[in-house]
DNA sequence: AACATTGTTGCACAATTAGCAACAGGAGGT
DNA sequence: ACCTCCTGTTGCTAATTGTGCAACAATGTT
């Protein structure tokens, strides 16, 4: 039994996003095929809220700062963030490149904390980010210990690629999840963003589990078979004194 | 004509705080005086949403992974980041300490961007961090230049002391804002979190107008007589720079 | 076992919401 | 200047949906 109006509001959110940062009412009411007076009054109660604001200029809609402050105080109870802060900060300083930590949000994967390399060209990442999970190395770090069928129940939803490289065909996906789980690195390059490719390396929490992913987000051209193998040693090590931090019994 | 139910979805997410993280149903229908069956069911909406997320083994409610996907997209929209970051890196190198950007939302201050000390003693901040305008160097910055009705405004809002030396006296708190427009600088010494003290300057965007509010936050044992000159011409010259790459004519 | 407390759920009613229709304002074209 | 089109907003009312009552399920304490 849910409330209706709370979940067009929740969808209406939802319908924002980096590629659609602004949207009109009569945009939003034909996406969620709701009147656009509906849609309007919604946005007022969410402006009213200080989770959507309207730009003066364009008469469209934003969200807003108040979603920032929820945040703040969501991200205050991810306890991983705290553990993986100074080893992250100690992995960028050595390796120079960016590093994200990912966490799952439903189909996603989002970016919890991340430091970046100070190098000119770099990746630059940003809390909050969200990223598909079949394509990232993140997100398939976050999907390589799911359950077989859990795994499958999520491959209707596969997205359209995003790069010539991008693998969207189901079997392939699973044979390399398959070698994630083994190799324990996720490798992916410029499958998400042409000209970058990133590592990940699996964070668990004391049960076990897999529940954030560690990463490093680099330029392909810097991602050499000279480097990879130090790379991936930094980010494992990294990602296993994470988990340690977590009270992870991982050969500590 | 706002809708009800949403608002008291709002509601509920603003009610979980810092200090109070974790809710119960039943407390969030005394907080709110209405009946905890609909408590209990926007909080299911909430959940199903992404938005709050239930402990299960005390059955109480927290914030969700789900709100951080959506403040990513909102701080994507907030210009001054990216002309800060690189300034405040630069900022953080050079004094070793830790460096917030802040804007105003509502009655608080909310954070956008921190660079974080590397000392052991230092200040950590987050993304969504909320604090009073009127105790916080940042938030005095904010305040000091909006109209005189509008500060005036404001004071049947004055919150609770947090430490001995909190100046929560409406004239007094006049004559400290008004300095501060003096002098482009907020100094708050231990008023707001015992140990820690902060600096604030302006930051402005092309129309002139103070949209942020550049900060340093110190261990109070570490802001002296001698380092202060230092540390604040750093903060009013790294303050001064973002606004010039916001377009600010400022005797660039 | 009994009791207290918490979060959840079925039911019914009336309060609130959604959609229609009209409106206000702005942009672009002639 | 006038007209057309498009967008976001607002008054009104019917009916749908959200709310509160009452009961329930689960857990913890004595």
């Amino acid at each position: 039994m849910t409330i209706q109006s709370i979940q067009r509001a929740a969808a209406v959110l939802r319908s924002f996003s980096e590629i659609r940062p602004e949207l009109g009412v009569t945009e939003l009411a034909a996406i969620h095929d709701v009147h656009k007076s509906t849609i309007s009054r919604i946005l007022t109660t969410l402006e009213a809220e200080g989770m959507v604001s309207q730009n003066s200029e364009t008469g469209k809609y934003r969200l807003g700062i108040g979603l920032v402050g929820l945040a703040g105080v969501a991200l205050g109870r991810i306890s991983v963030r705290g553990a993986a802060q100074p080893i992250m900060s100690q992995l960028v300083h050595d390796i120079q490149e960016t590093s994200i930590l990912m966490v799952r949000d439903g189909r996603e994967a989002v970016t919890v904390e991340w430091f970046g390399s100070t190098q000119a060209l770099r990746y630059v990442g940003w809390i909050g980010r969200r990223v598909p999970l079949f394509c990232t190395a993140g997100g398939r770090i976050l999907l390589a210990w799911e359950p077989f069928e859990k795994q499958v129940a999520l491959m209707p939803f596969l997205p359209q690629k995003y790069t010539e490289s991008t693998v969207i065909d189901p079997q392939a996906l699973q044979k390399l999840l398959a070698e994630v789980k083994e190799t324990q690195i996720a490798v992916v390059r410029e499958e998400f963003e042409e000209g970058f490719s990133s590592l990940g390396a699996p964070v668990r929490d004391r049960h076990g589990r897999v529940t954030a992913a560690l990463t490093i987000a680099i330029p392909s051209v810097r991602l050499t078979a000279e480097n990879f193998p130090t790379l991936q040693a930094e980010l494992r090590l990294a990602a296993q004194n994470i988990s340690a931090e977590l009270g992870y019994g991982f050969g500590g």
